[in-house]
DNA sequence: TTCAAATATGAACATATGTTCATATGTCTG
DNA sequence: CAGACATATGAACATATGTTCATATTTGAA
């Protein structure tokens, strides 16, 4: 059972992950890292969006950032997220097809 | 890369998980299923709060319901659900000892 | 240095969301 | 059946949160 300092940083990351457009950041960048114009091109969102939601995932450690001349990349901080993305696009998978056999 | 309405879906069980209140309900259901007014003792929360909180679990199959007379006991409704849960609890242990450590 | 490209930040706003209070529904026992 | 116990539900409210618009900051090139 984790402590409640344990419970709130895991709620916090849960948190972060549960809106559909960091999502979508957070999984473009699962393969190779983009920078950030790319993804709101990607996402059909404005720049200005994707670069609130890219601060919170950097300040929660999901995304790390690195620069290159004019453009930042974002790539996946941590491989324990990543894999625990993984598992959940592994369980909807699993779920969804589930639902629609019988 | 999962498809827009997976995504969704994902981002749906995240955002049941990221309040701090709905995961500590989920933690407690873990090990065994527990009643209603027992979670909202343990967690000092009211009753009526954690009902609605169940109510979001149930519906998103997180947790199921089973009835007992008059109490109605709350357990995993999902093994990979489950299993995320403890590897962001494993997570959040070895981030934490990480940032002690040096 | 000056300009343009790429990203970051701040304020403002509409909406979503967690919580509370009151009350309804269901269930066992006398 | 009546009454107590356990859970569920609805309305109301304060706050949090995602998005937009405008603007600042940083970087490379001419």
């Amino acid at each position: 059972m984790p402590s409640e300092d344990q419970t709130n940083e895991m709620a916090e990351m849960f948190r972060l992950m549960g809106d559909a457009t960091r999502l979508r950041i957070i999984l473009a960048c699962q393969e190779k890292p983009v920078f950030v114009n790319e993804l709101a091109a990607r996402l059909g969102s404005s720049q200005s969006l994707i670069s609130h939601h890219l601060r919170l995932l950097r300040a929660a450690r999901i995304l790390k950032a690195e620069r290159h001349g004019k453009q930042v990349f974002y790539s996946p901080a941590d491989e324990h997220i990543s894999s625990m993305i993984a598992g959940m696009v592994h369980h909807v998978g699993e779920t969804v097809a589930e639902e629609a056999e019988p």
